[in-house]
DNA sequence: TTCCCCATGAGACTCATTCTCAACTGGGAT
DNA sequence: ATCCCAGTTGAGAATGAGTCTCATGGGGAA
């Protein structure tokens, strides 16, 4: 649904009725651009290394509103930070996560999100959304 | 592998190394008699509700040791706050939490168990643990 | 019983995130 | 183009879960 020019974000703004600033089009552009799961310090600190002005709390509320309309996912790790994602190609994925290098690899497996669902059906109820994540180990 | 005895409890502890204490059996005997997923500040009130001396530091210190002997299971809901759970017959099973009554339903699901570790060995892991929630809503 | 450590409690501390509020600014109205 | 004001921002205070510190207390081996 979603394009991937620019302007979704000021279609998304309006939409909410928010206005268009330069900080959010800062986090947004900063988010996007990398294919990588970092929190909001991670991102604030890229943002001043570039040299916008940013304050870290801007980059929190900036980030909810990304989330709330899935241009970013939020993904909780475990650690106490959360981790931001692009979102861009609105490809569902969930997450692998090596204990020993923290690497985060994502995956996709259909069966997986058919069986899901009918685990939830056989209960009464509906998956609304889901947090899955393998915390794994190299073969060897 | 464990029994259900009182007794496990001062087995744990002398593997561990670790001091037989009233506070240590309060906090267990705590969580053991309820089949409830709480959170430390929910069993630190409980406590001290029923007449227990147990500062909230201990509640910490001795809910990590439980859980390190999978005594307890800990979870994350992702709302901040870690869930403790009995694990007395050592039953693995995931977690369904209804979104809108907060109803935290257990599962188990032997395909979905054997899918997770075809994925993660087609990636050239293998799976340590993992945290899979569906947050869900009624049907109709 | 003694004695040595481990365990505990109270409160300080950490750290991610949220809140507060005065100053600033986007953007519609004029 | 200018005004104007409600929405935004930044700096730092506040919050809240969880951890740490350290003086005091109490298992338990000998």
């Amino acid at each position: 649904m979603a394009t991937q020019t620019p302007e979704i974000l000021t279609g998304i703004l309006h939409k909410e009725g928010l206005r268009y600033t330069a900080q959010r089009e800062a986090v947004w552009d900063e988010i996007r651009q990398s294919n990588q799961h970092r929190d909001v310090e991670d991102i604030y600190l890229s943002l001043c290394t570039k040299g916008f002005q940013v304050s870290r709390a801007t980059v929190y509320r900036t980030v909810d509103v990304l989330v709330k309309n899935k241009l970013v996912r939020k993904m909780d790790v475990g650690d106490g930070r959360f981790r931001y994602e692009p979102r861009l190609d609105d490809n569902h994925h969930d997450h692998m996560i090596c204990t020993e290098t923290g690497d985060i690899i994502e995956f996709f497996d259909e069966e997986l999100e058919l069986l899901q669902e009918k685990i939830a059906r056989k209960h009464g109820y509906k998956v609304v959304r889901h947090v899955h994540q393998l915390f794994v180990k190299p073969i060897k």
